[in-house]
DNA sequence: CCATGATAGTCATCTTTCTGACTACTCACA
DNA sequence: TGTGAGTAGTCAGAAAGATGACTATCATGG
């Protein structure tokens, strides 16, 4: 039961909508959790009912009517309950990894393939979390922002996210280019 | 529907039994999956029901007589298939990713401590890894063992594994840094 | 002789997560 | 005039993963 902190932790930044919350875990969020709108809701649904959040009706014209939801007392207390359970550590889950174990069994050019298009989701995504950085410190340098701004809680996790994209995209160029080195050492034999 | 796969790939380094997969989940698969002894001995029945992996019995004296199972033909077809099918991209998962997007609203001191653990942990997985890897490559170099070695794709992913442990640490000791910096900044006002 | 830990594995069940298929309204554009 | 895209949300059920409680044997150390 760990969406329904990251729920919780998303909503610290201000009111959401449900449907903003979505937005939010394709973003910022997406630096640590994943998940489908269709959980989101369910989600706030069930924190609601325990009183970890409150919503309100905001009657829009020219747009569906939204709830927008905050966190309560006694969600930000489950948060803080949370933050003192010892936390198992990351893991990470990456179909695209199981394919390189196996790489010596597979298809080569496929996984080249895979490989290529992943470099370029994760420079598309550190483009992302670069500009989400830019705006969460307006005008301000990142150690100043770091010392004294308030909320530099999504700004650390961001800065993580900007890293682990990077590594992410280095090793899968690193991977193909070893890949293709092989390839042509084999066609050469 | 990857764990699967996840031990099919595992499997490719040679026969293995439950028992052993498991310590293999515990090291270098690891570094892209994780699951529990029980998750696995339920995979290996279905893989084998489904003739994807086959199993013999090796009776041992001193000790409990184990099943050792390899990759059979459609195994590897499934892994083929598998492969060539597009994946979702990664995606962490960390509780204490949760924990930090919180920190502005959360006690300091036990965020600090869980981060500080986490950095342990990161650099005791950092020297296993190493460690691996060197047993990987034998007596060759780096370069020398991926252009011409056989079974590359365990020392690749391994490589991913070093690289997301070594940011994994930097990031928790840098965040910490962070963290401390604020709490004498704001004891001083 | 007893306790502990490593090896080897099973069973049943519970949670959590994911997916597909829906409804409903508005706006812009062709 | 209707078609697609964006906003806002719901429901039911399937799939995947996690957990707790077990059984056995052998080796080692005290």
């Amino acid at each position: 039961m760990a969406l329904r902190h990251a729920v919780l932790a998303a909503l610290l930044d201000g009111e959401l909508s449900g449907y903003q919350l979505a937005k939010a875990f394709d973003v910022g969020v997406a630096n640590f959790w994943y998940a489908q709108p269709q959980q989101l809701y369910a989600e706030l649904t069930r924190l609601e009912q325990q009183g970890l959040v409150a919503g309100r009706e905001v009657v829009q014209e020219s747009r569906p009517t939204k709830r927008l939801f905050h966190v309560t007392d006694a969600g930000l207390a489950e948060l803080e309950a949370f933050t003192a359970a010892s936390a198992k550590p990351a893991f990470v889950r990456d179909d695209l990894m199981v394919k390189v174990q196996a790489a010596d069994s597979v298809d080569t050019a496929t996984l080249i393939d895979q490989l290529t298009e992943r470099a370029e989701i994760a420079r598309a995504r550190i483009e992302l979390f670069e500009a989400l950085l830019r705006r969460l410190r307006g005008d301000r340098g990142e150690e100043d922002f770091l010392r004294h701004g308030h909320r530099i809680g999504p700004y650390l996790t961001c800065l993580r996210g900007v890293a682990f994209e990077q590594e992410n995209r280095d090793w899968c160029l690193r991977t193909v280019a070893v890949l293709e080195e092989r390839r042509h050492t084999r066609a050469r034999n």
